[in-house]
RNA sequence: GGGCGCGUAGCUCAGCGGUAGAGCACUCGCUUCACACGCGAGUGGUCACAGGUUCAAUCCCUGUCGCGCCCA
């Protein structure tokens, strides 16, 4: 399930996250054989494409208004069918595998038929209602906007205190204090709280109304704190969400003062000349002045009347239009709301029973604290791109709510008893109404269709933590009440992608990654692989072109081991299998490739993409090119009883790193795949997710391969200590070894030769070389005889630095198994554990003892 | 003010009861016949702080400090 992209938007690093994460799920998914089904398609954004169009039309020099509604929907259609697509196109750019051919709009006209559906059904039950009370007015936009589209910014204002005259003449006044003293015009009351002595003579008694020269009550109301500003405060019901809760409770007028585009309307309110407190001619004349204006006027009219008795910096909580900027201004108008309470309570048990669980789970809480707590969804906009909104009202105000207009004339009909005209409501519907059916409306709803028995519910949504309100809960609600079931079982929720620095991306900073960049310098592969290995359980992602470049020089390395095997004519038998491979190099590699799917799978169904990414590094880079390739190299370069089994095996590898890989490595993935002829191009997607197997011999295997890693590591460490160019080589002598040991060196000579620059290997023979460099393996001591190129302190400190590690480990160790308490209650492997580790350290200091005094 | 999350190597992050890991960066060495977008070897950490539980704590509990986000 795709959460659909708003059709203005452009391609940004944040849907490079999602749909990278996305598109690894749905290909592992596919290749594990499931009918997976991932939707693409677009939501209509009303505010921000009708804010395109217009912008369109501003540059012809007109506006909506005048081409009229009709010829402003043939734009947007127009427009759509111009550059709606940019995004999807950008998305395969991506390698977003997403169903194309079912493809889906939310103003398609199937969609449209499911949300006629949904609101007629949903006010039918008395879920959908109409209302007037307060609502988040966006007065740029000139429409409601909901709840979650308003964000609280911090400015920088003032707490103005003002006085009320009381209206008994007795000389005294309250003093209230306000941030918004422009709305004074529309006071109804002022409210001290109940408990508040200071006040309790006067509370019920009239205070006269600066500037409008009203009268109104001094009312005890709880929302009154008396630690706050001056203990009393105004009460504007119209204009504050507060005040119109006290303004309910105490059954007080609601004037608006303010109009559509927050300018001043004197239209509701009465107006009284008070000599010395209210002059007419300068409240008319407020009329029409925007609200930051008149708040000037009125500060300083107030002051001329020397009613301003004080004026305190404040840092205002502001609420602003999270699309427009302004300030938005709660309004007294009638809406359309959904009843979201009523909805949420099957969303809110399906999360409290599991059936649909948050990875990371804490994000359940989240969901929980705002359904539980969720307030009436304001679904109607004053927008005209969008789902008109299906409610005809006749001429007395009687709403007739049907799917057609036929239906509607025909209910007016019914109960007007004649052909009485009514007309259509001017609103659309929220976007997020119509995408909240998304999960269902596009598979046909509300015809039962073969998809939506199949798809529905979905398996698993994949969005950010932003978008948990806006439509995950509503999906929720939605697909519950209609469809009987969630939507999905699943809700992965990633973080947002930050900058190297962690800060938030924006234009301003111009901090901003674009995606598209990104993929023209390094790549699309190497920017899905960065954000694979940087996307930990629930962290923000932090990206910068560094990452993206360092993840590009894995592609490559990917890239140059592919085309080594090619060079050595290295093709898939598909006859292979593991249980084929008779040498330790070829069961230990097959045994670490079985290792490495193992944790791949783990890694995805946990969700665990770094982990995911971080097996895919190791294995390829530090296992299968820096040592089986290496390692095979002998058996490559000369044709020899080995080679035929080591190509097939390699190929094998080959085969299954491409496989595990793909997910998250689309494009080299099944490039190398055609390449090599393991299949078509492009059918890698379908190809089978491979399962962890077993090895037969891979113990020793492993044993081996171990050993030689470890002899060729030591070895190199050692000439690295004693500075030895890697020109030099020397011997590589071992001491004390065991036949098993000298006949594995013996199996590896040439890769011990090339690869710890060994000028030859064997068993120590005779008299102790006096200038060597000595080191300890197993139960074997490395020599290496260093001739006039050994220092002897700097191999004296490297070995008592040695030493010392070992002797603090084995005091530890030691000090622990003498502790009684330890043997007595820790688990019992542990105990041994530490008995083995003892006497390893022992044997070992044993040996270095020995070289030490050797070269004493 | 309430809630959530985070403080681990210079940076970005894993680990989350048994003596610390990765990638990058850094240092040193290398035209070693796939790869310098490379190869090899290293340096680097009282796991924010203080208590507690435990045979044992980076990991669990409590508190403190610092940072971030969400809600009011």
């Amino acid at each position: 399930m795709i959460p659909p992209p708003n059709v203005t938007g452009t391609l940004h690093v944040g849907h490079a996250l999602t749909m990278t994460i996305q598109d690894s799920l749905i290909r592992y998914r596919r290749m594990q054989g499931r009918d997976a089904l991932w939707q693409p398609g677009t939501d209509h954004a009303g505010i921000a494409t009708q804010m395109v169009v217009e912008r369109l039309l501003a540059t012809e020099k007109t506006t909506r208004q005048e081409v009229g509604r009709d010829e402003f929907l043939k734009r947007v259609w127009d427009w759509k069918a111009q550059s709606g697509g940019a995004i999807t196109d950008q998305l395969r750019r991506l390698g977003a595998s997403l169903d194309w051919p079912r493809e889906r709009f939310t103003m398609d006209e199937g969609l449209s038929v499911a949300v006629r559906e949904v609101f007629v059904t949903l006010y039918k039950q008395g879920l959908i209602y109409r209302d007037r009370r307060l609502v988040n007015w966006d007065p740029k936009f000139q429409s409601a906007i909901s709840d979650l589209e308003v964000e609280t910014r911090e400015l920088n204002g003032f707490i103005w205190h003002l006085r009320y005259p009381l209206a008994d003449g007795s000389g005294r006044s309250i003093v209230v204090a306000t941030t918004r003293p422009e709305t004074m015009l529309g006071d109804t009351a002022v409210a001290v709280n109940p408990a508040d002595e200071r006040f309790s003579d006067i509370v019920g008694q009239e205070v006269i109304l600066p500037l409008t020269g009203r009268r109104i009550k001094i009312v005890a109301d709880e929302y009154s704190d008396p630690e706050k500003g001056t203990g009393a405060v105004k009460i504007t019901p119209a204009h504050d969400f507060n005040d119109f809760e006290v303004g309910r409770r105490h059954s007080l007028a609601m004037p608006s003062i303010l109009d559509r585009e927050a300018r001043i309307t004197l239209a509701e309110i009465e107006l009284h000349a008070v000599p010395g407190l209210a002059d007419p001619a300068f409240t008319r004349a407020l009329e029409g002045l925007d609200r930051f204006e008149a708040r000037k006027r009125i500060i300083a009219e107030m002051e001329r009347l020397e009613l301003l008795v004080d004026t305190v910096k404040h840092t205002n909580q502001v609420p602003h239009g999270d699309r427009s900027g302004v300030p938005i201004e709660p309004l007294l108008t009638v809406q359309w709301y959904c009843n979201a309470a009523e909805l949420a309570k099957p969303a809110i048990a399906a999360v409290e029973s599991g059936r649909t669980k948050f990875v990371p789970q804490q994000w359940e809480n989240t969901f929980f604290a705002w359904m539980r707590d969720i307030q009436p969804w304001c679904i109607s906009r004053q927008l005209w791109w969008g789902h008109r909104i299906p409610a005809w009202y006749g001429p007395d105000g009687h709403v007739f709510v049907e799917q057609t207009e036929e239906a509607a004339i025909a209910e007016a009909r019914a109960h007007y008893g004649d052909d009485t005209p009514i007309t259509r409501d001017e609103d659309v519907l929220d976007t997020w109404f119509s995408s909240a059916l998304w999960p269902f409306s596009t598979l046909g709803w509300p015809e039962q269709t073969p998809e939506l028995a199949k798809y529905y519910p979905g398996d698993v949504l994949v969005t950010g933590f932003d978008i948990i309100f806006f439509w995950v809960a509503r999906m929720m609600m939605m697909g519950l009440h209609f469809m009987g079931d969630v939507p999905f079982k699943t809700v992965y929720i990633h973080g947002l992608v930050r900058d190297e620095k962690g800060q938030k991306m924006s234009k301003s900073k111009g901090n901003v990654i674009d995606p598209l960049a990104m993929i023209d310098q390094f790549g699309t592969d190497a920017l899905r692989m960065a954000i694979t290995r940087l996307t930990g359980p629930g962290r923000d992602v932090k990206l910068g072109s560094a990452i993206v470049e360092t993840n590009r020089s894995f592609i490559t390395k990917l890239w140059n081991a592919a085309r080594f095997c090619e060079m050595n004519n290295i093709t898939p038998d598909p006859t292979f299998t593991p249980e084929q491979a008779t040498l330790p190099l070829t069961r230990w590699i097959l045994a670490q490739a079985s290792d490495a799917i193992g944790e791949a799978t783990t890694a995805l169904d946990a969700y665990r993409f770094d982990e995911y990414g971080a097996t895919l590094y190791r294995f390829v880079w530090n296992v299968f090119c820096d040592w089986f390739l290496e390692l095979a190299k002998p058996a490559l370069a000369a044709e020899g009883p080995d080679t035929l089994e080591v190509k097939r095996t390699a190929a094998h590898v080959l085969g299954l790193i491409l496989r595990i890989m793909h997910p998250a490595v689309p494009y080299v993935t099944e490039d190398l795949l055609a390449e090599f002829g393991f299949g078509e191009k492009c059918s890698l997607i379908t190809t089978p997710w491979p399962v962890a197997f077993e090895v037969p011999g891979a113990a020793a295997a492993r044993a081996e391969i171990d050993w030689l890693v470890k002899l060729i590591g030591d070895v190199r460490g050692v000439r690295s200590e004693m500075n030895v160019a890697p020109s030099v080589k020397a011997p590589v002598l071992l001491r004390d070894a065991n036949p098993e040991s000298l006949a594995r060196g013996q199996r590896w000579i040439e890769a011990i030769s090339r690869m710890a620059r060994a000028s030859e290997f064997g068993p120590l023979v005779g008299e102790m070389p006096k200038a060597a460099a000595q080191l300890v393996l197993d139960e074997a001591t490395i020599v290496i005889p260093l001739g006039g190129l050994i220092d002897f302190a700097a191999e004296h400190a490297r070995l008592s630095k040695q030493r010392a590690q070992v002797e603090k480990d084995a005091d530890v160790t030691a000090k622990k198994l003498g502790n009684a308490d330890f043997v007595a209650r820790a688990k019992p492997e542990v105990v041994e554990e530490n008995r083995e580790r003892l006497a390893t350290a022992h044997a070992e200091l044993a040996r270095l003892d020995a070289a030490l005094a050797r070269i004493a």
